[in-house]
DNA sequence: ATCGCCTCCTGCGCGC
DNA sequence: TGCGCGCAGGAGGCGA
């Protein structure tokens, strides 16, 4: 994603923006187009689920929701249903923000965006030596909440999502509700090793190439053939054809395997 | 402090 | 074939 989106957009001194729809999760601030004009992107990073656009007298925080997409294409190419903001650069190309269930977010701020209330009190990146056993362990010191819940808790892991955690604790051998407090060391290890392995697969198989940036509508990273329990309520479990079971934890759908998942 | 539940929105798949 | 309903997701925010 990153890696698609900074060629063709930092440095590059910006033209115009137009704003489609401000509607999103929180209204786009009408001024965009006046704080972007003739500006350019010093840096664009990444801190959990959010883009970092940066120039030097402010930038934006951008979030995808769980349909949003960015694009980079020609000025002058017909408007796709739900492209909500186009940034045009100076060059002729252009990059546009879809994203058809709104969930998403653009927020514009004139301070150091490191420090925005959204991205303050994130916990660590997954991918990361941050991310470890011992990590876990005092994050979930004391706590009773299930380790479903915990692993998709933005505090203390980011990245996450509803899912990936069904994946990860099956691949663990970890039952959904057990709570996190009261999980070994060991099966810590195991745990945060299946983290790793889940996503960093879900980035190479589903995540967006650069290629996909160019023209093409990206599809959300996830095909549902490579995913070992999501969706497979009543279906056997490929380990061990046990029957898997659905439940709902926090009003999400949760799949398990009731015999390989203690 | 911590946790459970509701909410936003649109597209899709299902059942009638 | 067509319509309408219910569900799916990330994460803030509120009430208990």
């Amino acid at each position: 994603m990153l890696r698609g989106i900074t060629p063709h957009c930092l440095d590059k001194r910006i033209h115009h923006v137009e704003l489609r729809n401000r509607r999103l999760r929180w209204p786009i601030t009408r001024s965009l187009p006046r704080y972007l004009k003739d500006q350019k992107f010093i840096r664009i990073s990444r801190r959990a689920k959010y883009l970092l656009f940066e120039t030097v007298n402010g930038g934006f925080l951008l979030h995808l929701g769980m349909s949003g997409s960015l694009r980079v294409t020609g000025v002058g190419q017909e408007f796709l249903k739900h492209d909500h903001v186009e940034i045009q650069f100076t060059d002729g190309k252009v990059l546009r923000f879809n994203d058809p269930r709104r969930f998403g977010c653009l927020l514009w701020s004139s301070k150091d965006l490191s420090d925005h209330p959204r991205l303050r009190g994130l916990g660590v990146e997954p991918l990361t030596g941050d991310f470890s056993a011992s990590y876990l362990k005092s994050c979930f010191k004391d706590r009773k909440m299930s380790i479903k819940q915990a692993l998709m808790d933005q505090k203390i892991v980011v990245g996450v999502g509803n899912i990936y955690v069904s994946e990860v604790l099956f691949k663990c051998g970890i039952h959904p509700v057990r709570r996190c407090g009261r999980i070994s060391v060991q099966r810590l290890n195991r745990l945060v090793e299946s983290v790793k392995i889940i996503l960093a697969d879900a980035i190479t198989s589903g995540g967006t190439t650069i290629r996909d940036f160019l023209d093409a509508k990206s599809k959300p990273g996830y095909f549902s053939q490579q995913l070992a329990v999501y969706g497979r309520e009543n279906l056997p479990c490929i380990r061990c054809k046990s029957l898997v079971r659905r439940v709902v934890i926090s009003g999400r759908s949760t799949f398990y395997c009731p015999k390989c998942q203690k």
